[in-house]
DNA sequence: GTAACTGCAAAATATTTGCATCCTT
DNA sequence: AAGGATGCAAATATTTTGCAGTTAC
């Protein structure tokens, strides 16, 4: 049994052709990946529509997660920790190098919790430091 | 005389009506804005165009800088550096309404902060909040 | 006066929605 | 067989570009 048909189901999602194909991109990957990154990696076996409603599937049960960019895109990336569905969270910190303009999953920093004012009803936080990275600092 | 011209020339731009009045609703809202939330406050008295032009032109000069966020808008904020003048560093959490879209500077609430991993050198945390505001949550 | 800036029109790009058909279970 | 998933077409939304006219200096 294949182990990414796994992931599907145990999400209750059916295994189908586009689902498994974009699955394997990722952990071939091992990224972070943005729509364009797929549509060109899968030669357009898949229509766009179908890229665009697997990659929300696939955040909606907690498979990926969404990277916060500058450049007016997203990027996506496996969840690494155990994202549950209804309250999987990207809850690690991103990091962007001012100089390289990579973006980093810093898994092992978790978003801390804030204190909202009255009123205010949260259902995702997300935090991206801006700086140099390990490589752009030397 | 005015501070907010002082701003502009020091960047080598010119002085003009929609630079001055976007510059003025940064200083005005003391935090981040998307482009809607501009384009809305100016009472379109600018051309759209002319408000990605000012604000890519802003973000080149180091005037405001950009918060990514998952919902694949951009928030544009002032720097720090220039924001000497008032108490504020635009170190506070941002919350956006997932059902309204408006975007609250929560200037009570300051991002906490986070070690990083080793190597990485930081300059900027923005924190953005997503979820259900006061008036869309009844 | 000249270079820089803006507004308009239109192109290019990106995203969403409805619906008929096909596939998974 | 039934519900979910896909593809296509088309509607929306977003961002960029070219150019002519205007404004700042």
């Amino acid at each position: 049994m294949n182990a990414h048909n796994d992931i599907l189901k145990k999400s209750g999602l059916s295994v189908t052709e586009s689902r498994k194909k974009i699955l394997e991109l990722f952990f071939d990957s091992d990224g972070a990946l943005a729509h364009a990154d797929i549509e060109k990696n899968t030669d357009a076996a898949f229509d766009r529509v179908t890229v665009y409603r697997t990659l929300q599937t696939f955040v909606e049960k907690g498979i990926i997660h969404q990277i916060p960019t500058t450049d007016n895109s997203i990027l996506y990336a496996l969840c690494k920790h155990n994202c549950q569905q209804g309250h999987h969270h990207d809850n690690h910190v991103h990091f962007i190098c001012n100089k390289c303009d990579k973006t980093f999953c810093l898994d092992d920093v978790t978003v801390p919790e804030v204190k909202l004012p009255q009123g205010f009803s949260p259902a995702q936080a997300a935090m991206v430091v801006t700086g140099l990275c390990e490589e752009c600092k030397l």
